[in-house]
DNA sequence: ACGGGAACAATGGTAATACCATTGGTCCAG
DNA sequence: CTGGACCAATGGTATTACCATTGTTCCCGT
């Protein structure tokens, strides 16, 4: 018979254990600050030593930053990693922003899905936030102001599907957004009527998100991204994608062979051409 | 002129850094025993609580060992050097397991959906290629080899989608795979008719691609996908998610509220439990 | 009123010390 | 010779104090 093992767990591992569930599940987010070490002791219970050791692994593995004097910071190894070969390939194909967008659809409307079907009344509080705070930017007319907000909102919606991958790669992709790397956001908030109409397709999605309709809620986050993708391509951000050779002949066979939109019924998951 | 940081580099770095080199130096012998921490903190002159905190950092980068009352003994650096510190988060969270195949059925799915689509000749190519060479190493009985064929067929179906950042996103994801989770697999390889089965699922993918009927690619990436979570389920790997409240209470939503499968027809976009 | 700098509070970094827990050996009693 | 108790060595934890850096605030001189 195998004895459970009473291993006494080291205690500087049971605290960086529980951190690190903390960041992986999302409770603690990238760029946050995390409480002061003599506080964060006193909250834990665990002398100051033991904390820091644990701090010192979690730094070690790249999912803390410390600034001495400064405080303790979150970073996002996991999205980091998964898109950073991505910031040098947007910066040197700006042409990429169409798949940026065509990969956001899928991304946005398996989120939505979940996040219909899975948001606990915590999640669903926080989405209304967010969407409250959406459109408070709104109605104070600041561009700059909406871009954050809305972006803050897609989060809250991946961080409902409780699917960590996602919503890991969905904080990833928008911290490319933050920087501006994709394309300009403003540029769409520019354009007087897009506002309105983005506002309205976030507000259809956050009602049958939490009208619990996923499907819904899924048709939604597509009709919106396909806006998205409408509004682009009328700044003619995708003239520059003739120069790649390879992905024309690509699409040549995909429009030009089919020209009919190979989207089955509404429970459409590829994105409508 | 640039000056210099005066970084004050921080003490247990330093340390740390030290000892690291003795260790990859080879001075350090594996297996070999450390000074005892008093004695070690007095000749290096650090106090002991610094000196600690470097030797956690290399505890945690696999370069040392501790027993408690035992004494700090030097790893095998090559056995552990090459696992990155995003890798063991996810061994030690295997609960994310579920979410990582969660998030892939709906990668998989849409890249075999625009692979279809828009393979180019070459990409057909590559991809007969790939398949082959999976076979290959099927035939030959070879678990590793075929879980590394495996996930070179997949990543060259994202390169077919034509869908740059899909392509990067999956790559990621693979590289993760690959390290960390590829003993999964080889469980997966292990099982007897699992091994022809998930064969046969490729095949089913790669005709439909080449076909070009997108949706049948893309059911064929689903089923593939779904079959991975069943012998994943079966494994219980899934029984460690049941710690993590915030994450049942969602889940209880989901499977409890609507029993019946949510997945419209045959287009199937979000995942079926 | 404005700008600059000094003072201060907040916060991470280092150190010293004491005590607890585990390990492994030694030695004694049976 | 064996079993068990004791003990020393050694890593783990906690407490405390103080130093170093950062960021802010606020006052003073212009």
């Amino acid at each position: 018979m195998t004895y459970r093992k009473v291993t006494q767990e080291r205690l500087s591992d049971a605290i960086s254990k529980q951190l690190e569930g903390l960041i992986l599940e999302g409770v603690l987010r990238p760029g946050e600050r995390l409480p002061p070490e003599r506080e964060l002791a006193r909250e834990l219970d665990v002398s100051r030593p033991s904390l820091r050791e644990a701090l010192q692994k979690l730094e070690a593995s790249g999912l803390l930053e410390t600034r001495h004097g400064g405080g303790t910071y979150i970073k996002n190894a996991f999205a980091t990693a998964l898109t950073e070969p991505l910031i040098d390939l947007f910066q040197r194909h700006p042409e990429t922003a169409y798949d940026f967008i065509e990969f956001r659809y899928t991304l946005e409307g398996i989120g939505a899905y979940y996040a219909a079907l899975r948001a606990t009344e915590d999640d669903r509080t926080l989405l209304r936030q967010r969407f409250d705070a959406m459109e408070a930017a709104h109605a104070l007319d600041d561009a700059t102001e909406e871009a954050e907000r809305d972006a803050d909102f897609h989060l809250a919606i991946a961080e409902a599907s409780h699917n960590l991958v996602l919503m890991h790669v969905m904080r990833g992709l928008f911290a490319l957004l933050r920087k501006g790397v994709v394309f300009n956001r403003m540029k769409l908030y520019g354009r007087p009527d897009a506002r309105n109409l983005l506002l309205e397709q976030h507000r259809a999605m956050i009602t049958h998100i939490l009208a619990g309709d996923a499907d819904a809620a899924r048709a939604a986050a597509h009709a919106h991204m396909n806006h998205v993708l409408q509004v682009l391509r009328e700044m003619q951000l995708d003239e520059a994608r003739i120069n790649v050779a390879r992905r024309r002949l690509a699409r040549q066979r995909d429009t030009d062979g089919d020209a009919a939109p190979r989207t089955p019924g509404g429970a459409v998951t590829p994105m409508p051409r």
